[in-house]
DNA sequence: TGCCTTTTTGGCAATATAGCCAAATACTAA
DNA sequence: TTAGTATTTGGCTATATTGCCAAAAAGGCA
């Protein structure tokens, strides 16, 4: 039932797992919006450049974005253009949280 | 950029946390047929059972699936319908990397 | 060449996650 | 009450993730 599946799981799980991030999320969300260089993430997320590198490798061993090295920079674009969907997934769950909070006051 | 909207993210990134694991994976899908209790779901998964309620309790703290006591039994079911949407959206990343890995043979 | 900028890599410490066993809890039924 | 079944919780070890710093690569330009 599950073990003659689980390579399959484990596969959808890691593309999860690579997006399962805070700051790795809002690469991906600003990456809807058109490529971005590593320096551009680094200075929007503020945090070390060698923090943002790694997530974007992250991202890209997961096979959500792709880079492009031009002169000393590397842009970073979004290689699947349906993340915008499955955020409203995710932010359908996070409005049954708010709703179970409101219910507790 | 990013600092503003820090906390919205956060939340975002641990529902996809949340989902991020093989065995969560399978229970989705599972309860997209319908209320499982833990012992069904533990039975198709194979592992002890305390690990599978682990991951239960996790989905429940997520906000994703809900318990429904009865007997003995605890009865699990999904709060949100639209998570095949999303996992199509798993599928072609997934699709890109098998492309990917075609390419280099 | 030498210097500067951009990005990646290695290494480390702190923290989080996973899965098992054993024990506790909760409910059923005799 | 006692025994049996279903589930959760605590505790433990092993493993993975995160984020910083320092250093290495890689390219641009004087």
């Amino acid at each position: 039932m599950f073990q003659q599946r689980k390579k399959q799981f484990e596969a959808r799980a890691n593309v999860l797992k690579a997006m399962a991030h805070p700051s790795r999320l809002f690469i991906i969300e600003e990456l809807e919006k058109g490529e971005r260089c590593v320096c551009d993430l680094t200075e929007m997320i503020g945090a070390d450049v060698s923090t943002i590198s790694k997530h974007l490798s992250v991202l890209k061993q997961a096979g959500i974005v792709v880079d492009d090295k031009r002169g000393n920079q590397v842009f970073y674009q979004l290689r699947v253009p349906c993340v915008l969907n499955f955020c409203s997934c995710v932010e359908s769950v996070l409005e049954l949280q708010a709703q179970d909070h409101a219910a507790t006051i």
